[in-house]
DNA sequence: CACAAGCATTAGATCGATCTAAAAGTTAAA
DNA sequence: TTTAACTTTTAGATCGATCTAATGCTTGTG
């Protein structure tokens, strides 16, 4: 039994239809469950595919039917556990739907992007999700739209004439800055990094808006390097600027954890001395040490948005492009305090 | 241009083939780049393709040649950092060879893994590569070897007959006690967590074993919670042996994270009064203070494995069943420090 | 000059499902 | 009994590629 049977292909519709004694198109019926079968008839053609072992082959489908059951997901970077959440708040939606998902990396780089895409379309996806990589131009959608291909843009908005589904992130800075403002400080500092995107500028503009609102100088942008051990030694550019900040928000919290490093390595405590408030809400905020004060974005739920619209889409390929953008929470834990208490 | 043309279909290759005057067949050759084709008729047939817009369609011809170019991969849980590094390799070499991901999260769950596999193979995928979930029984194997469809284990080594990918947990138990051992650490517990399943195994095991060669009690296996704020909290749970440890290792560095939170906020100075060795050596063991000490597992690289013996069993089917095992590396950081310093 | 060999091209069958439009069977109303 | 209406089933075309086996066209050879 290891070896002969290698050559008898799976059984095919046909094969079922033939030992149910009926027509393909009466199995065909089964399988789709269709209503204008009889039960004596169905429960006859499921048996036979009981006995078969018959299993469905989906690319014989969609090359009739014009559905695939697939949808591509494009993200920038999979090493980074907040698209890892991301992507498994997409996963569990498409999932749940019966449908599957195509992954692919962009490494943010629009040429790679534009090669995925056509091997999604290729592949005959049914929509795309998609990240945009920092850079992507309007003909991205102008083609999709082209192609009849349904595309959601995730935490980037790049384009108003697709479906985007994303966080408040100007909101999420006037929420950090409130609160460093209610325990009194005013020389607030932003840590950034990465690439510039809309999700970048967003937050950086959402930072100006609500520092100017209080009245507070908001030059203060400190571009610091992107791997962790970098940024930790990076931590003196914040003694740079012409005014000693009391208080830094950053763009992430990869950026809030290397800096916590960098300031307990030059023994300035965290909280007391200057105080900290990160973004997204990673878990290890909560297992840091001052727990790290952050704005929670929860991929997860966003991801969940993404993939929910991308399916009403496909339902109603009419509706008008929306927008989705989630609240974000300031979660307050340790790592901030007042400002007078400083004596710099 | 809005409306009206969403009729007409996408270019196939009678299109391109009448337009370039040629036979369908010649033009599928081309696209093949197949030696058959004269240069001149080739250009001929390209420049058609590039008029009409052609995109090549997968699932027709999926579904006359037997190949999908395309890779389902199952992983037990997305938002753990630590498979997202791993889907990061698989992914990327997958990528490199013209291929494409369908992704799946069985949430560790053998149900969910058995419905998974069948609408993998219901899409027609060329071969899988799954980290088992915990509980998975060989009928798996035997089911997808029956089948003929290729698999890859990933970390997780359940059968024998199939191909694995992983990493050597015992050896990296072994670096961990011999260091503790070397700085003069005899009482080391084990501070594990999760499902029971052939990695757990084999770290649970090469711990024994490291200890019984060093002659020390190997009996100190501490299960804690899998939230990483339960953990800080169940550290108290070291502290209840019969013989408190000088020492833990961890099963990963969720648990060394959460531990040394633990420690600190009992005022126990982690490396002076406990040393603690961490286990995947995550970006974050460097960005701790005291940085974690911890044996590095190398998810990309093993993701990348598992892809290439996918790749090379696709390209020749009758290979034996491999065994591909990465050695760990620990990792020195600041976590840990001599015994004789303890006054407990 | 006939024949073989090699190259480039092609017609037509084929993969395994869905779709359309019609047929067969059943029941109800006129 | 005939007609209409409804339910259930089906034959055959179709989706867009690949594959097989054959064909036409050059060349080279004895």
């Amino acid at each position: 039994m290891v070896s002969g049977d290698r050559k008898k292909s799976r059984a095919t519709l046909l094969d079922v239809a033939r030992r149910a004694n009926v027509s393909r198109a009466t199995a065909s019926l089964v399988i789709r469950n269709s209503p204008l079968v009889g039960a004596a008839t169905r429960s006859r053609v499921e048996a036979a595919m009981e006995e078969l072992g018959y299993v469905y082959n989906m690319g014989a489908a969609r090359l009739r039917a014009e559905r695939s059951q697939t949808v591509g997901v494009i993200v920038p970077n999979l090493t980074n556990p907040f698209f890892a959440e991301l992507l498994a708040g997409i996963e569990s939606v498409v999932d749940a739907a019966g449908m599957v998902v195509l992954l692919a990396n962009s490494a943010d780089q629009v040429d790679r992007q534009n090669t995925l895409v056509r091997r999604m379309r290729e592949h005959g996806v049914d929509g795309i999700i998609v990240c945009p990589a920092a850079g992507t131009g309007v003909e991205l959608f102008e083609r999709l739209a082209d192609w009849g291909l349904p595309l959601v843009q995730v935490l980037r908005h790049f384009s108003a004439q697709a479906d985007y589904a994303g966080v408040d992130y100007a909101g999420g800075m006037r929420q950090a800055v409130d609160y460093l403002s209610s325990l009194g400080h005013e020389r607030i500092a932003f840590a950034v990094h990465g690439p510039v995107h809309p999700a970048y500028q967003e937050r950086v503009d959402g930072f100006r808006d609500a520092m100017c609102s209080h009245g507070h100088d908001a030059s203060m942008i400190v571009r610091v390097p992107s791997k962790i051990a970098q940024i930790a030694e990076a931590t003196q550019l914040l003694f740079e600027q012409k005014a000693e900040p009391t208080a830094v928000i950053c763009f992430n919290d990869v950026i809030a954890l290397g800096l916590a490093a960098g300031l307990y390595d030059r023994g300035i405590a965290i909280g007391r001395d200057l105080s900290l408030v990160g973004f997204d809400d990673v878990t290890d905020a909560e297992a840091v040490r001052p727990r790290l004060t952050s704005v929670s974005t929860m991929p997860v739920a966003i991801g969940e948005n993404a993939a929910r619209l991308l399916l009403e889409r496909l339902a109603d390929p009419a509706l008008q492009p929306r927008r989705l953008v989630n609240r974000t929470t300031l979660h307050v834990r340790q790592s901030c305090g007042p400002a007078a208490v400083l004596t710099l």
